[in-house]
RNA sequence: CGGGGCGUGGCGCAGCCUGGUUAGCGUGCCUGCCUUGGGAGCAGGAGGUCGGAGGUUCGAAUCCUCUCGCCCCGACCA
C-alpha cells in the first residue's frame, strides 16, 4: 500500500472533541472518524487494526473449539419477551417496529438468539459440549456514550456462547474460555489482569473480567502484591482489618455541636475515622435500610445489594428527608442504637471495639459503643470497599488499587436462558434438561482504544506489533532521488514477496512531515531511504516502541527487517 | 435523566458582552518558485453566511425565543 493512496488524514492538532488519548490519537492519526456520538467510521488504517484483533481472537476461539457463526443484528420482541428482557433490558435496547408493525431490536447481545438456535437444533446429549461464537457490531443505545471507541453505542464484540449437558461440563468450558482469553491478551501485546468479578443477580462465582491495565481505565481494580488474587472494587473483598484486645468501656453521651460529618466529628471528639462507625441510610426498593461502617470506609453498592439479595439498581443512598423521615434523626447524628429499621453492620464493624456512633438525638453523638453489647444488627456482611493496604484474604499479601479497562468478561451464566426459553435436551436417560450456559464476550473495538491508552508517546501511538495495521513503513525521503526512490521500492516489493505488510510513504512531503506522521500511526518498525542511502548506501531501521535505531546496507536490509518483525510478533 | 460547556471554511480558534460597509487569524488545501533527515520559506489562490427555525431592529455571527447537535461532570459516599 502506498500512503499517497491510502486515506489516513492525520491531524496535526487534537480535535476539541476528543478528551481521552486513545480518542485524540485515533482521530490525529486519521484511524476513525465521527458519524454522531458513539459511532465512528473506521478508516482504513482503523479497520486494519480492528481485523488484527479480530484474528487473533478468532484464531484462539478456534483453537479453543469454538465455532464461528454470524446471527442477525436485528431480532424480534418474541424473542426477548420470551426471556422477559424484553422488560427488564431498559433503554439500551435500541427498539423500533419494522413495516409490519412488529416490535424489533438491534441486538446489543444474543443469549436469545444462540439460545434459539441451540434450543432448534441441538436434540441430544451427544451434540455437547458446544461452543458457538461471532464477532460483530453490538449496538447499545448508552446513555452517554463517550472516550471514541471506548464506550461507543456501535461497537464489535466477539461474543460466545457454551452449551454443556452438565454444570460440570459448564465449568470446564468456562475454563476453556479463561485460557483462550489468556492467550488472545497475551497475543496482542496487552498488560492485562484477569479479576474476578460481580456476577450480578444471575448468582454464581463464575465470571471474570480481563483488564487491560491503564491510569485512564474506568474500573478500579485491587491486586494483591503476593499472590495471584484480583478483583474488580465491585467484588473484592479482604481481611478484617480492626482488631483490639480492649476492654468494653462503658457508653458516653457526649454533646457534638453542629458535628455532622465524619472527619469533623472525630476532630472535635480527638479520635480518627478507624475509631467511629457511621451509620448510612439507603432506600432499597422504597424501604430504608441503614448500613453501619467504619468511618473512614466506603460502601460498595455493588456488595452491599448482594449482601441485600437485590439488583444494585434497586439500591440507592436516602435523601435527607427520607433518613429523618425513616430515624426521626437529622442526618449527622444517626448511630445504631436504638435504631428501629432493618441495619446492616459490615464486618469491620463487628471487630471494632470502644467505636463511637451518632446518638439518633441531634448535636450529640456516643462514645465506646460495641456491637453485640449495645445494639445487634439485623444482618452483618461485607459491604465496604476495600481500600489499598488492605490485606489479602487469601495469602495475607498487601492489596493495591489499580485502574483497569475492561476488555473482556466471561461469564457462567447456567440455566437462566435455557429455562426461560425452554432450551433443553434428552439427557442420556432421555429426561428433557435445560442447557447448561456460559457467555463469553470481548469488546474488539474497544481492545484497540485500550491497546492505545496502555501504548503511546508524545508522538502518537505505539501499537504492539500483533495488532499494529501494518508491521512496517517505509519512507521515502527524496522522491526526487532516483537511486533512494528505486532503493525504497525495491525494499517495499520484497517484503511484499515475503508477506510482510507494510506501507511505503511515497508522498511528495518533506522528512519531517513524514517523520511525525509515522510517529503518529504508530507502525513498529520505520524503515528510511534518505541521504545515508544516497551517500554510504545506509537504511535506517527504527523501533517505534524503543526507539532503537539500526543501520544496515541496502542488500542486508530486508532480512534485517523480516527478522526485527518477526521477533516482535512472538511476544 | 440532572448540571455545565460548546456549535463561526477540513482542523484549531478570535469576533458576540457594548448589533453597523467585502466575517478574521493560525493550520490544512490548490498553483508557482525555492527547499529537502523531525510538521521549512516566499508569492498567488480557492473555500465559510456564522448548527437550524422564528422573532426584535433601518440593519443580526452579535440581542430574544424555540429547536437540533456535540463534549464534559454527575446520576455512590450523612
Amino acid at each position: 500500500m502506498r500512503f499517497s493512496q491510502l486515506l489516513i488524514p492525520t491531524l496535526k492538532e487534537d480535535p476539541a472533541e476528543a478528551e481521552v488519548i486513545s480518542h485524540k490519537l485515533l482521530l490525529r492519526a486519521g484511524f476513525i472518524r465521527k458519524l454522531t456520538s458513539g459511532t465512528y467510521t473506521y478508516l482504513p488504517l482503523g479497520l486494519a487494526t480492528i481485523r488484527k484483533v479480530e484474528n487473533i481472537v478468532r484464531e484462539e476461539m478456534n483453537r479453543a473449539g469454538a465455532q464461528e457463526i454470524l446471527m442477525p443484528m436485528v431480532q424480534p420482541a418474541s424473542l426477548w419477551e420470551e426471556s422477559g428482557r424484553w422488560q427488564e433490558y431498559g433503554k439500551e435496547l435500541l427498539r423500533f417496529k419494522d413495516r409490519n408493525q412488529r416490535d424489533s431490536c438491534l441486538g446489543p447481545t444474543h443469549e436469545e438468539v444462540i439460545t434459539d438456535v441451540v434450543r432448534t437444533n441441538v436434540h441430544s446429549y451427544k451434540q455437547l459440549p458446544l461452543n458457538l461464537y461471532q464477532i460483530q457490531t453490538k449496538y447499545r443505545d448508552e446513555a452517554r456514550p463517550r472516550f471514541g471507541l471506548m464506550r461507543g453505542r456501535e461497537f464489535i464484540m466477539k461474543d460466545a456462547y457454551s452449551f454443556d449437558a452438565t454444570d460440570k461440563g459448564a465449568e470446564e468450558s468456562y475454563h476453556r474460555m479463561d485460557l483462550a482469553y489468556h492467550r488472545i491478551f497475551e497475543r496482542c501485546g496487552l498488560r492485562f489482569r484477569a479479576v474476578e468479578a460481580d456476577s450480578g443477580a444471575i448468582g454464581g462465582s463464575f465470571s471474570h473480567e480481563f483488564m487491560v491495565l491503564a491510569d485512564t481505565g474506568e474500573d478500579t481494580i485491587a491486586i494483591c502484591n503476593n499472590c495471584q488474587y484480583a478483583a474488580n472494587m465491585e467484588k473484592a473483598s479482604c481481611v478484617v482489618a480492626s482488631s483490639s484486645d480492649a476492654a468494653p468501656l462503658e457508653l458516653e453521651r457526649i454533646e457534638t455541636p453542629g458535628k455532622r460529618k465524619v472527619n469533623a466529628v472525630c476532630e472535635f471528639l480527638d479520635i480518627t475515622p478507624a475509631q467511629l462507625v457511621k451509620t448510612l441510610i439507603y432506600m432499597v426498593k422504597d424501604e430504608p435500610v441503614a448500613v453501619l461502617l467504619r468511618g473512614d470506609h466506603e460502601v460498595e453498592e455493588v456488595k452491599l445489594a448482594n449482601v441485600l439479595g437485590v439488583s444494585d439498581e434497586d439500591i440507592r443512598m436516602a435523601d435527607d428527608k427520607e433518613v429523618f423521615d425513616a430515624t426521626g434523626t437529622p442526618s449527622g447524628y444517626l448511630g445504631p442504637i436504638g435504631l428501629a429499621i432493618k441495619t446492616i453492620a459490615d464486618l469491620e464493624v463487628e471487630a471494632m471495639v470502644n467505636f463511637a456512633v451518632g446518638a439518633n438525638e441531634k448535636n450529640f453523638h456516643v462514645l465506646n459503643c460495641n456491637m453485640g453489647r449495645d445494639f445487634s444488627p439485623s444482618q452483618t456482611g461485607d459491604v465496604r470497599k476495600v481500600t489499598a493496604g488492605d490485606k489479602c484474604k487469601l495469602c495475607g499479601g498487601t492489596l493495591e488499587l489499580t485502574k483497569g479497562i475492561e476488555v473482556g468478561h466471561i461469564f457462567k451464566l447456567g440455566t437462566k436462558y435455557s429455562t426461560a426459553l425452554q432450551a433443553t435436551f434428552p439427557d442420556d436417560h432421555s429426561h428433557e434438561t435445560p442447557f447448561v450456559m456460559g457467555c463469553y464476550g470481548i469488546g474488539v473495538s474497544r481492545v484497540v482504544a485500550a491497546a492505545i491508552e496502555q501504548n503511546h508517546d508524545k508522538d502518537g501511538i505505539i501499537f504492539p506489533a500483533p495488532i499494529a495495521p501494518v508491521q512496517v513503513l517505509i519512507l521515502n525521503l527524496d522522491l526526487k532521488d532516483e537511486g533512494i526512490t528505486s532503493a525504497a521500492q525495491t525494499i517495499y516489493k520484497k517484503l511484499q514477496e515475503k508477506g510482510i505488510e507494510v506501507i511505503l510513504d511515497d508522498r511528495d512531503e518533506r522528512p519531517g512531515v513524514k517523520f511525525k506522521d509515522a510517529d503518529l500511526i504508530g507502525i513498529p518498525f520505520r524503515v528510511t531511504v534518505g541521504k545515508s542511502f544516497s551517500k554510504d548506501g545506509i537504511i535506517e531501521i527504527r523501533s517505534r516502541a524503543d526507539g532503537n535505531v539500526s543501520t544496515i546496507t541496502f542488500d542486508d536490509c530486508v532480512e534485517e527487517i523480516i527478522k526485527n518483525v518477526q521477533n516482535s510478533m512472538n511476544l
